[in-house]
RNA sequence: GGGGCGGUAGCUCAAUUGGUUAGAGUACCGGACUGUCGAUCCGGUGGUUGCGGGUUCGAGUCCCGUCCGCCUCGCCA
């Protein structure tokens, strides 16, 4: 081996000596090895190929020519194609002249020899071709191909990366990490269970975890005092763009602990991922109550990145003629509120206008009254001959200036924060506010003091905001434990101690403290309406566990592919997984699911009822 | 369960009002080229227009059904 002026690559094996993303002019007259595949070759006559080579670390330009390489090596070089893997023995020289898009790019390696690992197949997608991205039917079929794409690859990076900077972290304050079982007892959270059927217990099954979280509140009474864990979780419902049936989270639980204790902790976390990962310092979070949330912006889950804040206008609206106004106000929690768009006149076309009132009608809102806001405090336009005696209150309400939008929502109270709420987001994206240099790249938030109860007028009882655990925030116990389920509005009032860590519109984390105390716990039954003996038959290993000096405990859970979805950039959850499932829950690259021979249900006492 | 968009060469796309032999780029094959780096130039192979049915003299195009992919409402504490 000869003496090599430049550190030995961690990434050395039988088949190279460096990556192809390290050498650099340094490494100059080096003999090296490379391994890799045929990214682009770009022939000059029989006498001169170039081959980028391309592994996980990046790109280099190796060279055959008649002057340097052997005539046989020359011609086995003529032959390589695209996404052939090779391997490649040669001197490292500074180029003639410099690629500037590459970090290699002052180098290339001169082959002396060459070793075809493997010829490809006629590829069905082109890790090289940036430009024209399959479908995502192609890419999901053909994962291997598609993962070998730079992109992806800088994409499983940061995604190690996370996981490496959680375990680093947590560890760094004292948690252990901890497994949980795959195969659970179904429990009582609310999405649709997988199902394992038992071969050793016909007729019964396992479910798998929706989450670890009463695994975790028990490794609590079990004295772990803090536990972590990085883990899959399954939910058997319709996906989206950011959901996924088995997803993962980064999930944790302290003991001893206040609210406090598990936001600073969890802050800590997010401060560090974005150091780290992109070098973003974030600041203290700001917080939120769950209620300015929805008044203000309604949605759970604001991002504070733009303003386009919803105004409650009903007192102005209710001095008008508008029908539709005052229609609205009538109905029981009726309100009309306002978006203000800064110089929304000139973007807002009535073109566009027209496709929100669409829009809003997916959410239950019957259409968005629109005004535009011109010279000498007066309205024009759209609604506003119904407003003009109000111009100069409406005006002043919404801090308006000339060339500004107004569009308004007026509705019951969830009708409207719903439909304005999703218009906001809609009306930013249109608006481009988010393109502007000037705009914040990053908003952070907690949202807090979540209702403990929602009551649901179809089933005509309460349910849970967060889960049946969630203790309700300190202030509130004493309310709480008073509280008489009949009295709807007293109850819906009651506030948890949960928290939502939100990043730029996107709940990345919740969690809540927990309740530890037995009275607490049967008290939220009760509120629920779930009967003693249906607590105990739904997961009184959790309640039994409870009675013995449960400590006082919360934690949150991260969701891993969507953190990596903010830090990589990228707005779709499949492209954070190395092997999604496809919108119906279908694997494309192994073909599942899919059908079993009856020799195995018949093991598992199974038969299926399907008729298809 | 509902709404929307899409499926044409290995890949990405085009194809006028329903009308000639369904084209282009790229990949691949062959040729030219000694400094390229999205190489260039010349030539070539490559098609069950997702599938099934219908209307029509004639269907990639219109109609019905169906499958698949994506976005979305409901759903997902």
């Amino acid at each position: 081996m000869p003496a090599t002026a430049t550190r030995r690559s961690p990434l050395a094996t039988a088949y190279r000596t460096h990556t192809c993303g390290e050498l650099r002019d340094a490494h100059a007259g080096e003999r090296v090895k490379l391994a890799g595949w045929v990214h682009a070759y770009r022939h000059q006559g029989k006498g001169l190929v170039f081959v980028d080579l391309r592994d996980r670390a990046g790109l280099t330009q190796v060279t055959f020519d008649m002057e340097d390489s052997p005539a046989d090596v020359l011609e086995a070089g003529s032959k390589l194609r695209q996404e052939d893997a090779v391997s490649v023995e040669g001197i490292v020289r500074i180029k003639e002249s410099p690629n500037p898009k590459l970090p290699t790019g002052k180098i290339e390696v001169v082959v002396e020899s060459v070793e075809v690992l493997a010829k490809t197949a006629p590829p069905p997608l082109l890790p090289s071709d940036d430009d024209t991205l399959p479908s995502e039917e192609g890419r999901l079929t053909n994962r291997y191909l598609d993962l070998r794409r730079p992109a992806m690859q800088r994409i499983l990076q940061v995604r190690h990366e996370v996981g490496a900077i959680a375990r680093e972290y947590f560890h760094s304050i004292g948690f252990l990490e901890v497994e949980t079982p795959i195969l659970c007892k179904s429990t009582p959270e609310g999405a649709l269970d997988f199902l394992v059927p038992s071969r050793m217990n016909p007729g019964q099954w396992y479910a798998l975890p929706q989450s670890p979280q009463l695994f975790k509140q028990i490794l609590m009474v079990a004295g772990c005092d803090r536990y972590f864990q990085i883990t899959k979780c399954f939910r058997d419902e319709d996906l989206r763009a950011d959901r996924q049936p088995e997803f993962t989270q980064i999930d944790l639980e302290m003991s001893f602990v206040t609210r406090e204790d598990v936001m600073r902790a969890m802050e800590g976390f997010a401060r560090k991922l974005w150091k780290n990962v992109l070098d973003v310092d974030v600041p203290e979070l700001r917080r939120m109550t769950y209620r300015e949330a929805m008044d203000t912006y309604g949605i759970d889950r604001p991002d504070l990145r733009y303003g386009l804040e919803l105004v409650d206008v009903s007192d102005i609206a209710r001095r008008t003629d508008f029908k539709v106004f005052t229609g609205a106000l009538e109905k029981p929690r009726g309100v009309v509120k306002a978006i203000r768009v800064p110089g929304g006149s000139h973007v807002l076309t009535r073109k566009i206008t027209d496709g929100y009132t669409e829009f809003v009608k997916t959410f239950g809102a019957g259409g968005v009254p629109v005004t535009k806001v011109v010279e000498g405090g007066k309205l024009e336009g759209g609604v506003a001959k119904f407003l003009e005696p109000l111009a100069t209150d409406l005006i002043a309400r919404m801090g308006a200036a000339p060339g500004d939008t107004i569009l308004f929502g007026a509705d019951t109270y969830s009708v409207v924060t719903k439909s304005l709420g999703e218009l906001r987001q809609k009306v930013a994206r249109d608006m481009k506010l988010l393109d502007a240099p000037s705009a914040p790249k990053w908003s952070f938030l907690w949202v807090v003091d979540f209702p403990m109860f929602e009551w649901d007028a179809e089933t005509s009882r309460f349910f849970a905001m967060h889960h049946p655990f969630t203790a309700p925030s300190p202030e509130d116990v004493g309310r709480f434990m008073a509280a008489d389920p009949r009295e709807h509005d007293t109850v819906e009032s009651i506030v948890s101690a949960g928290y939502d860590m939100v990043v730029n519109g996107s709940e990345i984390g919740g969690g809540s403290i927990r309740i530890h105390q037995q009275d607490v716990q049967k008290k939220v039954f009760h509120l629920l309406g779930i009967s003693e003996e249906e607590a105990q038959a739904k997961f009184s290993f959790l309640l039994e566990a409870l009675r013995f000096g449960a400590p006082p405990h919360g934690g949150i859970a991260f969701g891993l592919d969507r953190l990596v979805m903010h830090l990589a950039g990228v707005d779709n959850i499949r492209d954070v997984i190395a092997f999604p499932k496809t919108q119906t829950g279908a694997d494309l690259m192994c073909d599942c699911p899919s059908p079993v021979d009856k020799a195995q249900l018949d093991e598992l006492y199974i038969k299926s009822t399907f008729a298809g």
